[in-house]
DNA sequence: GCTTCATTCACCCTAAAGGATGAATATCAT
DNA sequence: ATGATATTCATCCTTTAGGGTGAATGAAGC
């Protein structure tokens, strides 16, 4: 049992987190392709490639669409907003953190420094 | 077997692929804090917390300092900079083939258009 | 010394990822 | 109708993630 339901971010996350689907996404960024010619570069079963796919479907990275007896995917970037979302606002809570403590020292300093005055 | 070995990018990704983990680099990114302290929040034990750090530890998104009988965790913003490049490509790759299809239709627009000219 | 506290180690369990293979399905071509 | 092509479905296997518990380690405190 998982303790919280995965999340769209999680689900983002999760699909980039295997080299093989970065790949087949980078690939997809240059244009729609079919699921035999995403698996033509690797060394693995077209099988394997259409379970990785899954996951890029579930993330909302890649949509299918059915023509015929092919299917074509396409790539859809809104999910990296929130990946990139998220990482910006830690990035930036960092900074945040660090100036509170930078203010923490200063103000120990200038403690210091008026007891350093009225010694 | 892994088909190929996991990358610094892969540990990355896989790190922040949890809630969990991404709750404890947020709170880490305030400031350090002991192991006992980053688990307080979460339902789960000590011993799960131990060993999320443990992945955040192997993405190097955190750094552990023994001081005593306590561990004192960091977090170091570093492996996020990759990240957020492979997304930033990933878009801009995306783009420059939007930019490539409009360039393939508007030839063909231009081929129809001088086309009709010659009707 | 002994006890308490902080953390990990050594297991165990379950679910999911990542891989494989072989059969099924659906479409296209003849 | 037959055969080839594109893709998934149904299994199976192995590894890892994510959770648990209880024992072991190591440092503090008394």
């Amino acid at each position: 049992m998982p303790t919280q339901p995965a999340t769209a971010l999680d689900h983002t996350l999760i699909a980039l987190a295997d080299p093989t689907r970065r790949a087949i996404l980078r690939r997809l960024a240059q244009g729609e392709a079919r699921v035999t010619e995403l698996a033509e570069p690797f060394a693995i079963s077209l099988n394997s490639v259409s379970k990785h796919i899954r996951l890029l479907e579930r993330a909302e990275l890649v949509v299918r669409e059915r023509r015929g007896r092919e299917h074509i995917l396409r790539f859809r970037p809104e999910p990296l907003i929130g990946a990139r979302d998220w990482i910006d606002r830690q990035q930036k809570f960092w900074k945040q953190g660090l100036e509170a403590l930078d203010a923490v020292l200063a103000a120990e300093t200038d403690k210091e420094t008026r007891n350093d005055r009225q010694d």
